[in-house]
RNA sequence: UCCCCGAUAGCUCAAUGGUAGAGCGAGCGGCUGUUAACCGCUAGGUUCUAGGUUCGAGUCCUAGUCGGGGAGCCA
């Protein structure tokens, strides 16, 4: 039956994709696809059809030719997998400019009940429909960078001289922090998840003098906010003979380039998620470099604390704007005449409500993160607040340097002129969107690594591999590991980082 | 681990302690330019679980489960 409806659909017609059809204007083609949507009245169909490559508004007009399937056509369920064939027209009404006027159909499955309906839904239920929440706009735009963004990743290293190394999943021993590790039953021995490739990229450092790895990595954290997953991936270059600066150069020049290739290839996709562009188009070299001693006069200032408190004026100021136009929608989604004017005015107030209920915590938190940034002392880690308060003081993205040692891994160089500090950094993507990349020089003297691990009360014996490297020809090394869900999240505006890998691994999310 | 909020139809949400509703989706019908189309009709419920208060609990109280947001930690 296929085969006659192939047949008639297909005969002489050229098979194309939607992205195509500015090629074809004026000419029969085949589309197939999915029902992204259907409307219909007595006697015209609008099947806007979607292809993976963009959205096509398919018109079924009632007559002789269309007669055979147009019921068929009009009943059509959305996400039901169709065959169309038609003229592709320029139509200003149409989404995407083009149309299809159709002259063959061919329903290849019909779906029943799909879930997701062309109105408003929770997070929760979105998550639990996650394989079919990619056929979504929004998802697959996402998606679509996403891939993007990966390539660029390794485009950059590939283009660079670096060599692709692959690391282990399963590690024998926690490196660091053991309580953030999933173990795993390996043949009856506890293993663990690899929460880097960072040691064992640096042995293929010293083979190859500059190497990358890039794969998934696990954190048992339990952390439930936008910012964390269980897996995520991350990329994680190691240079030979490199100090600290060359390691920023490194990062520097390969955010701008995964910036450049992403502003490239999805100009009209990031528009659509409601990026605003000029914000990454001012990006450009050099990033601020602040040491860390000069990070904490920084929240210590006044800059500060007035940042602070023209936020705390800011919002205060929008959720009163917020509460006029929640009381408007109210009314007219008591008021409005018609059905739809008040179905509108309803999703707006519940949108308007989540708002104003992020705005209030975050109201409620400003002078918390006013105490913390006026008490900060030194020897702490930067937190979120503060990383947010240094990142909204500048333009450009900033890297923070030289933070304490004790704080930080004890693979990292220790500094020659103040030991206290070890020669790291984080970088601070802009916007508030915080730390998308953490990295260091690495300690290349063996006795003073030694001494580090035996600071950290970690064993030697399954680092013995590890300080072969500063037996055998020692160097200056560094490197560093970047998010890359997080990264998206700065490029393409997310809020949440679930939105940002195909299938988010988070506290308690496992399906599916 | 800690703090705040929530759980009612397949979905999104209503319901001064007093007969559980609407829109969407589904089914049926109407409509030749729709844009989350529109209009009419129909079906659809163990109000998260277990206790308690009360003449009476979706609503109040206690505990638990699950979810959301945030803190800490981090990419």
């Amino acid at each position: 039956m296929v085969v006659a409806g192939d047949i008639i659909i297909r005969a002489m017609k050229p098979d194309t994709t939607i992205n195509q059809l500015r090629h074809f204007v004026g000419q029969e083609v085949v589309l197939s696809g999915w029902a992204y949507n259907v409307r219909s009245s007595g006697k015209i169909v609008f099947l806007l059809l979607r292809d993976g490559t963009g959205l096509c508004q398919c018109v079924v007009e009632k007559n002789e030719q269309t007669e055979p399937f147009f019921e068929s056509a009009k009943r059509t369920t959305q996400e039901s997998s169709v065959t169309i064939s038609g003229l592709v027209r320029e139509e200003p009404r149409a989404e995407g400019g083009y149309e299809l006027a159709v002259s063959g159909f061919e329903l290849l499955h019909a779906a029943k009940d799909y879930p997701i309906t062309p109105k408003a839904h929770g997070i929760d239920f979105l998550m639990r429909h996650r394989h079919l929440w990619f056929r979504s706009r929004r998802q697959e735009v996402i998606l679509k960078i996403r891939a993007t963004l990966t390539d660029a990743i390794r485009r950059f290293f590939n283009d660079n001289g670096y060599v692709n190394i692959d690391t282990p999943i399963f590690s024998p021993a926690a490196g660091e922090g053991a309580s953030t590790l999933f173990s795993v039953d390996y043949f009856g021995e506890p293993v663990y998840l690899a929460q880097t490739g960072q040691l064992y990229v640096e042995a293929a450092c010293m083979a190859h003098r500059k190497v990358y790895c890039f794969g998934p990595t696990f954190r048992a954290e339990k952390s439930k906010t936008r910012r964390h997953l269980t897996e995520f991936w991350m990329v994680e270059p190691e240079i030979a003979f490199a100090e600290l600066d060359d390691v920023l150069a490194v990062a520097e020049d390969f955010i701008i380039s995964l910036r450049d290739r992403v502003l490239r290839d999805h100009r009209e996709h990031l528009q659509f998620l409601g990026r605003d562009l000029a914000q990454l188009e001012r990006i450009r070299k050099p990033f601020v470099r602040l040491r860390y001693n000069d990070a904490i006069e920084l929240l210590h200032s006044d800059a500060a604390q007035q940042l602070l408190q023209r936020d705390l004026e800011a919002k205060n100021q929008q959720i009163t704007t917020l509460e006029q136009e929640l009381a408007e929608a109210t009314e007219k989604a008591k008021s409005a005449a018609k059905q739809w004017e008040k179905d509108k005015a309803a999703a707006r107030e519940i949108e308007i409500r989540e708002e104003l209920a992020e705005l209030r915590e975050q109201v409620a938190n400003i002078p918390h993160h006013v105490e913390l940034a006026k008490n900060f002392q030194w020897g702490k880690d930067l937190g979120g607040s503060d990383e947010t308060i240094i990142s909204r003081l500048h333009e450009q993205p900033v890297f923070c340097t030289h933070y304490p040692k004790q704080v930080k891994a004890f693979y990292m160089k220790v500094n020659k002129q103040d030991p206290r500090l070890v020669n790291n950094f984080d970088l601070l993507a802009p916007e508030g969107f915080g730390e998308i990349i953490g990295g260091s020089q690495r300690e290349d003297e063996y006795d003073v690594l030694l001494e580090r691990i035996h600071e950290e009360g970690l064993p030697v014996e399954p680092y013995e591999w590890y300080l072969d490297l500063r037996r055998y020809g020692s160097v200056p090394h560094g490197g560093f590991g970047l998010g890359v869900e997080r990264t998206l999240c700065w490029l393409a505006g997310l809020k949440h980082i679930r939105e940002a890998i195909p299938y988010a691994r988070m506290m308690g999310k496992i399906y599916p």
